[in-house]
DNA sequence: ACATTGCGAGCATTTACCAC
DNA sequence: GTGGTAAATGCTCGCAATGT
């Protein structure tokens, strides 16, 4: 992975080109004046922000080594890969942007500062509340001209709007808004599904976990599980056939109940069948399976036209996360 | 405006211990 | 010896305050 390093200002690609080409006359570094050093820390900060707000170590050492790469006169030959420096002036430099951000409001770090904290975890480490791995909108602003009242007020509406027949896409249309909030109120209550799924019963049908998924990863879930899946099918199977005992039993009972068929929505279901029982745990608690008579109309995927059995995911009630 | 420090949380790894 | 878990340890992290 390599990050793509920004034009800075007009004055300071000038100097940087300028000690470029001394660099490869005479190896010498550009001697560094504040402002420059100022420009490009914070054309970076910015840049790095775009992707995240809390980069990790290994992010830092990446955009430090691009940065030498694209301007060798910034090489620090004190260091061992020319650019340790860098790394911690950008770091330092995030640090502070964060403080700058916070201060003019930005939600998704202000919920990191003390104040904003219980009192219990009043401590600058404890309880940060940062993106899980790719999630991409993780703590949205509410979309302008909405407050925490009034969209609290919509979500009322929506409760009753559940109910009602071929209402799909108004229901839609109104989670799409509400994201925000929704989202504020898991990052911040973290509350148990049995409680969301009180508030937000609409999110809880199949399109809108789609939705919601795509909202919060930018990734359509459904086709990208699926294809994932496919393409570890053959792994997964002989990893899972290499087990001995009574899970081997189990598992080749489910094989044998599919292995005639070509359907892939049953493959598939005896993949993920086979696996849970590898991992010691009961299928029936996770997939819930039933006959459908007319799903499915049109997909590529379809083989069976006469009966075929589908695989939902299902959220489990009860549990926390 | 950038750099440093202090503090405690929290994660990952290592070590110790126990039941089988 | 193996597998599982608990405790100990080392290290990194982020905010806020402070230094330069």
């Amino acid at each position: 992975m390599e990050f793509q390093i920004p034009r800075f200002s007009y004055d300071t690609e000038l100097q940087l080109e300028k000690g470029n080409s001394e660099y490869q006359i005479s190896q010498k570094m550009l001697n560094v004046s504040s402002q420059i050093k100022s420009d490009i820390l914070n054309r970076l900060g910015e840049d790095i922000y775009q992707y995240k707000a809390y980069p990790e170590d290994a992010h830092f050492c990446i955009v430090a080594e691009a940065l030498v790469k694209r301007h060798p006169c910034l090489k620090e030959p004190g260091s061992f890969n020319g650019c340790y420096g860098w790394k911690q002036r950008l770091k330092y430099k995030m640090g502070n942007y964060r403080t700058q951000l916070k201060l003019q409001g930005c939600p998704e770090l202000s919920v990191n500062s003390l104040k904003s904290k219980a009192t219990t975890d009043a401590f600058p480490a404890k309880k940060v509340k940062r993106p899980k791995r790719a999630e991409a909108n993780f703590y949205p602003s509410f979309p302008v001209g909405e407050t925490l009242e009034s969209l609290e007020k919509e979500r009322l509406k929506l409760l009753s709007e559940v109910g009602i027949r071929n209402n799909e896409r108004v229901i839609a249309d109104k989670m799409a808004r509400r994201f925000a909030i929704r989202r504020q109120e898991v990052v911040n209550q973290e509350p148990s599904i049995k409680v969301f799924q009180d508030r937000w019963p609409a999110l809880f049908q199949q399109n809108e976990i789609n939705a919601e998924f795509q909202r919060l990863m930018t990734v359509s879930l459904e086709p990208k599980f699926m294809a994932q899946l496919d393409v570890y099918t053959s792994q997964l199977m002989r990893v899972v056939c290499a087990k001995g005992g009574a899970t081997h039993q189990k598992t080749a009972d489910i094989m044998a109940a599919f292995d005639q068929n070509e359907n892939i929505h049953l493959w598939r279901e005896c993949v993920l069948k086979t696996l849970i029982v590898y991992l010691g745990e009961d299928p029936d608690d996770l997939i819930k399976e039933y006959l459908v008579s007319n799903m499915h109309v049109g997909t590529s995927c379809q083989r069976d036209t006469e009966t075929f059995s589908d695989t939902r995911f299902l959220c489990c009630n009860n549990h926390n996360s």
